[in-house]
DNA sequence: TGCCGCAATTAGACAGAGTCCAATTCTTAT
DNA sequence: ATAAGAATTGGACTCTGTCTAATTGCGGCA
């Protein structure tokens, strides 16, 4: 994921190759994730594609962001109760999520490994496998 | 964990072992948890606590059951994006999460062994390792 | 028992995240 | 250029959870 060369032209071909008509709205979104790859809460999001000038609606952040969830563009993180965060990291990977600060970290799923589970409820699928770490200064 | 038999003098010394003042509203809302040991949203306590007649109020039971998550007399389960849910098994273990019902079950973490994990941030401890996976009707 | 002081509870206002809707504006294909 | 469908929008709305100032209740003690 080469993040530093992250154009509107790349973000672009990158919402087409995943079926996404690429708006203005759409590609400021993306290419505020994208070439920051961090974890933002929608929040975030709205107000960093209208730090220059104001172009982009609470609703269609939110919109986009569905839409690039259902896509799989990017991952949802739900760690914090009060709000959703958006992770333009696909690749797997789990998470640290400091209690404290909020802040959260990507930990490679590569390196894990999770024995052990049992059988998914009989006619269900995995949607997804999420291990989070909470953590706190050490007091 | 017997819950067959838990009476609201069993819940009085339970509150009492957590150094929890066992008042009125404080019983009703541990007996609500403890006598169904379900997996229970805020909105839900409110609305159990009030089924015969009106006695415990919102701020009340938000209160409660923060100051039941700090003694460690139940667990908060974040899954659910919209709401936190109150778990009354603090025994180490898992969840499914069921994305279409909401629907959230148990898995012992006995069972389960997760290896690989990177070491903490500096100064960092951790308080918790939630493993949640996410289940939907397979189609 | 009666009183004091603190702990607990409360109604209701408030805050923040996220949804919804009907109206408008873009895009794209023709 | 135009029509049809897709996308965007402001703003009202819902819901979860917090806060505050006032009231109520309770335990300890004389």
């Amino acid at each position: 994921m080469k993040t530093a060369g992250m154009t509107r032209e790349t973000v672009t071909a990158r919402l087409r190759a995943h079926g996404i008509q690429p708006t203005h709205q759409r590609i400021e979104i993306a290419h505020a994730l994208f070439s920051r790859m961090e974890h933002m809460s929608a929040d975030q999001v709205l107000a960093l594609v209208n730090e220059r000038h104001a172009e982009t609606s609470k609703a269609t952040v939110y919109n986009t962001l569905k839409l690039f969830v259902e896509t799989r563009l990017v991952r949802e993180v739900i760690v914090d109760p009060a709000k959703v965060f958006y992770d333009p990291n696909t690749t797997p990977h789990h998470h640290f999520f400091d209690v404290e600060s909020g802040e959260i970290t990507d930990i490679d799923a590569a390196d894990i490994s999770i024995s052990g589970l049992p059988a998914l409820p009989a006619g269900k699928v995995a949607a997804g496998i999420d291990l989070i770490i909470r953590i706190r200064a050490n007091a």
